[in-house]
DNA sequence: TTGTATGCGTTATCAT
DNA sequence: ATGATAACGCATACAA
């Protein structure tokens, strides 16, 4: 491979001339940029990127832990991530935790080495880890707030608020919540959210779970509905999916007898029968969003501050007003 | 950060000995071995990623490029990787090239600066480019093969072939294969690999297609097949949920009326009603496995081979005798 | 505008 | 078994 060495001799210029052609074009004299630019074009010229990270103390690499990739939902995030990656000149350092805060742990020190920065969406695991990391690292949360510390959230609380506004409207008064897994922060948020409204309105909030967020757990809650409830509101596709199937299956239409809506948006909620009413999350903007906080941290520029994207309802054949009894 | 030199000042050595004692125990006094790790835990020390880097020409980093993320599919092929990469202390530096072979080729090209050798998971875009690359850089396939180009396929051809033979035993004669993607690699081979079959047999295969691996198509392909049909393959998950609904919506019941199975096995298939049989495909060990070819070939052990990984029918209640009329 | 020289943190070579 | 020292390829402070 050949060198900005060989380069700068082709060119017959310096090392430090070829370099400053490369990266700082107004530095240089027009002809001797161009000549630097063909020489390094001809050799394909490739710059060493551990030479430049030596020098520079940037890697340009991007670290990026996610619970899993088993659940599509998770994919938009990393498009995003890469979207904004790409724009910057660096790249992704993909983990997976599997919700398992030991090995994330793990990875995010292994992660760490070679990353300028890491970006974890990390719903399990103890606040005081993440600061404790913070201090020792550059990080961005994702989906998760602990105290000031950067973080991108999609807003699903304040969307699923919006979601059970529509349904107070349709004229539900009793409904239920089937939450995510045991300790995730996001659906805690849920949960205040929704209880909050529905005092405030005179309706009420059956909680149930916590649940794993599977289609089997889905069937599983769908056995015990509290009877009063005309509407449910799922932490999740999966969930969704299960009560779908599982009402079915006990001849409970739906929304005919009961209305149904998903906290998120897997495609293939748009088409079951009937489609599910869902909140559309943003996460691809999350991702690009991570990113760009990332990068301003490395900068200095301290801007440790939540960024909120909004999450909307997209409503539905699933939802419909109560049965009249 | 504490560099090697701090560590072996603490530890009063020389940084050539405090190297050593890190990384080649046994060149070392027991006594010294023990005092540099002692000094290197005290500072907290870690190795620079990127001076290490410049001088072995390794960067412990493995490029991953996948089509997608949104299916689900290829997460356990991610998993796979990152356990491989985790035993050989390496990183996944992963991109989605979106099924476009453009964005795949710009997307490799930038990886390949930073990583030691590529994994490239590529059901569309040209032999040729791929070889060309091949030439300029340590490469492995997954799910493709190219002449002798080193690559690790999963072989759902003969799983399928295993498939398509219980159903013969079962009685089908006439068989609807619904094809996937135009140009892939994969899907080509499945054609060819039921078709000789069949005929060998003295049944038939309908081939519909090429159709996007999408739920929408499935629903598209369930109105399309040929009468005769009393089985139907899908290429993938996604048409076979689609199939499943749209065969229900048009009154056909499965497997009364006609056998479904597809050639990968998504969760949900097992979840649906009925469950639908399907090939388990081994996607985590192809992801171990196409790492584990990468490091041979990093370490110059010319095994440009092919590693086939088997996969097996997971029989449920979707498939039966076909209708006697 | 351009060149010279130095340092980044590590591994490897060659002595001792 | 250990130490001195030379690379590795690049960016940059300083000189010219």
């Amino acid at each position: 491979m050949a060198t900005l060495m060989d380069v700068a001799h082709a060119a017959g210029v310096s090392k430090a001339t070829a370099s400053r052609a490369l990266h700082r074009p107004d530095m240089v004299a027009e002809g001797t940029r161009l000549r630097v630019r063909e020489a390094a074009d001809r050799l394909g010229f490739q710059l060493n990127a551990a030479a430049r990270a030596l020098t520079t103390g940037r890697t340009g690499l991007v670290g990026l832990i996610v619970p899993t990739l088993s659940n599509p939902f998770f994919a938009p995030l990393v498009i995003g991530a890469q979207q904004a990656a790409e724009d910057t000149e660096s790249h992704l350092l993909i983990a997976v935790s599997e919700y398992d805060a030991e090995r994330e742990a793990a990875l995010a020190d292994r992660l760490s080495e070679q990353a300028d920065g890491l970006i974890m969406v990390t719903p399990v695991g103890t606040d005081a880890a993440l600061r404790e990391r913070f201090r020792r690292q550059p990080l961005v949360l994702v989906d998760r707030q602990v105290g000031r510390l950067p973080a991108v959230v999609a807003d699903t609380a304040a969307g699923l608020a919006e979601l059970l506004g529509r349904l107070l409207d349709l004229g539900h008064r009793e409904i239920a919540y089937v939450s995510g897994p045991a300790g995730s922060w996001a659906d805690a948020q849920r949960r205040a959210a929704l209880t909050a409204q529905a005092s405030e309105a005179g309706a009420h909030v059956h909680v149930l779970g916590p649940l794993p967020p599977t289609f089997d757990a889905g069937i599983e809650a769908s056995r015990s509905l509290p009877a009063a409830a005309t509407a449910v509101l799922a932490y999740n596709s999966y969930l969704a999916l299960g009560l779908l199937h599982g009402l079915g299956t006990t001849g409970r239409r739906v929304p005919e007898d009961i209305s149904l809506a998903a906290a998120d948006d897997l495609s293939t909620l748009g088409a079951t029968t009937p489609p599910v009413t869902a909140l559309d999350v943003p996460l691809q903007q999350v991702g690009r969003l991570a990113v760009t906080r990332l990068h301003e941290l490395l900068d200095g520029q301290r801007r440790t501050v939540t960024s909120r994207v909004p999450a909307a309802p997209v409503l539905r054949a699933s939802t419909a007003p109560p049965r009249v009894s």
